[in-house]
DNA sequence: CTGAAAGCGCTTACAG
DNA sequence: CTGAAAGCGCTTACAG
């Protein structure tokens, strides 16, 4: 069964009107007679019609929708970008198209294309934007936002966590608490997150007289931190603290400490970035910095839905300037993993209802 | 800077053919002179040309797109489910309209009937399916799949986590660990996986002669699992096991167990559902029900866009059989909750490298 | 307040 | 193999 789709005319025709009368009626425009409108929107809903939304972007050049370009859609910070970016669309009425690709530069560039025509806007994380030109050529000539990315210079406006305040401001108190040996655990190299947060801690400990900061490799992930871990502790020289550059790679380094009978915080302190759910769940709990990445979505799509509605939709790179890099500071979240509270209020805290 | 938009009459200028030229020598149809095909793939090239979205779906009446209608972006399900969706489509190079609203009956009609003219098909999870006519009334006339909803009558095809062989599995394990007296933290009534875990329970308990199950109520997230855990151990005749209907609960339970000095699972056993990343973590480790969500979304996505291709796109609810009706059974993971192995392999097993 | 008409930017029979 | 033309389903000046 194939039912036929309505269209505009069949309103129309139905009424008694011309289309003209009833695209006007439906969409709230002031000059059609009251009875008419009513009329109108009567026979709409009867005949459960509803615009056909290519031929409304077509002819009104709008399609109230922003496109999304994401480097990935695995783990939870993508899940929650898209939560916070798909809170500040809804709360606006714009659709949100969303277009994930492989790592690769030719297909994210391909993704940026084919938002022509189907988006008033974008919001984009690539970690191509470095490369000058990347997003010259590639970007449709649309209002663009850009989300925890690292551009070649500061040409589109751009929203980002403040990974490097972060990361100073966990080295900080790891020294406050009077450690001196810091032990880092890097993410990876090609990571913009990554080479700002070990930056940051480079500046923290150069900045201390007597710190002494060594440096490990890892991937971002729980096994690099467990690997990490291990060498950590088959140094002669073990520090008095680690702070890895993401959470998952401090529980594998936890994990690899609980293996060895290193005690947390007793022997060794340590410290996470991202405060991931897991953070405040495993024993140690683990001392983080908070980072809102929903807060993050939210505030990129307003400041592109502002851009799309003032209509200075200037498009091209020569509109941004360095006001336009909104960095958002992360917060330190104490635990017991460098000597705070164990475990605070887990149980008892109310959290969000989760599905299922 | 307002760079103009190119368009195909643009390259056909430039190129010297007609649009129809253009638009063939694009879109890869056979019957274009080689030399003209890659003349016009040059200047399109250099003009920077891509197609617009809107006109291109407008003619062709096709999007390449999905619309995926969901009640919340929030929580594990959701992003899983969008991860999986998002990886098949991909895979056979369709968009993904993303539309989440808030629970309310009105607003995902509103959701549902915005989708025509933008998307080649529909993937929906909605709590007013159960509703009759909802689905009728407000799905545009578009190749559609249910994803874990209920439906009033089976009409559209639909894939589902099968949460009633999932709770029956589960509640038969704890069986034939010994445990006769059961308690169950239920989960929400208006919830359909919560109505499906709570018959699995009751049928299994019912089936077994000698077992004894109780019931308390939840509401998915840890602060009810954390009350219903201690009126569990208020009661006077304490159970063998508790079996929460997700694990967010079963987690609070096990808070709740721990602040009373009760031992799981010498004590009592626990057990979840859902197998969040937490439930490994957490000591002891949680037994619980594996479900695959993005495989959900995947197989979901795949049956639709099967469809949308064989152009059997009986949109209808007449099409649907009981066959269509697709159930993914979830998967027993046996911890220390229930004496199982203590935290396998944790830090050593190789996770997913996540963002940041 | 209302309608006829042009136009949005493409695709696709239809001729040739 | 190629082009002229119609058409996709709307919106929006332009007249009246």
């Amino acid at each position: 069964m194939q039912r036929q789709a309505i269209t505009i005319r069949d309103v129309a025709r139905e009424a008694g009107v011309s289309v003209a009368t009833v695209s006007r009626a439906l969409n709230g425009h002031a000059n059609v007679a009251e009875p008419v409108r009513r009329l109108v929107h009567e026979v709409a809903q009867r005949l459960r019609y509803s615009p056909h939304g290519a031929a409304r972007s077509l002819s009104s050049r709008s399609t109230q929708t922003i496109g999304v370009v994401l480097p990935d859609l695995h783990g939870e910070f993508f899940s929650e970008l898209i939560r916070g970016i798909g809170a500040g669309a809804r709360a606006r009425r714009r659709h949100m198209l969303l277009s994930s690709y492989h790592g690769d530069r030719e297909q994210q560039a391909a993704a940026l294309r084919a938002m022509r025509g189907r988006v008033d806007g974008l919001l984009v994380m690539s970690p191509f934007a470095d490369q000058p030109g990347f997003l010259e050529e590639n970007l449709p000539p649309l209002p663009t936002v850009l989300v925890n990315t690292q551009q070649a210079e500061v040409a589109w406006p751009a929203f980002e966590i403040d990974n490097h305040a972060g990361a100073v401001a966990m080295t900080n108190h790891l020294l406050s608490l009077g450690h001196r040996r810091i032990a880092f655990i890097a993410g990876p190299a090609h990571n913009y997150d990554a080479r700002e947060r070990l930056r940051g801690f480079r500046e923290a400990i150069a900045a201390h007289p007597g710190a002494q900061g060594s440096e490990y490799e890892g991937e971002f992930d729980e096994a690099s931190g467990h690997r990490a871990g291990r060498r950590i502790l088959a140094g002669d020289a073990r520090p008095d603290a680690v702070f890895a550059a993401n959470d998952m790679m401090a529980l594998g380094c936890l994990y690899a400490f609980a293996q060895a009978g290193v005690r947390v915080p007793q022997d060794i302190a340590l410290a996470g970035f991202d405060d991931i759910p897991l953070a405040r769940f495993v024993h140690p709990s683990l001392t983080t910095m908070r980072v809102s990445i929903a807060q993050l979505g939210g505030r990129a799509v307003e400041r592109l839905l502002d851009q799309i509605e003032t209509g200075a939709d200037a498009n091209g790179p020569v509109s941004a300037s360095d006001a336009d890099r909104q960095v958002m500071a992360p917060e330190l979240v104490v635990r017991a993993s460098c000597g705070g509270p164990e475990h605070p209020a887990s149980g008892t805290e109310p959290r969000e209802n989760t599905k299922a």
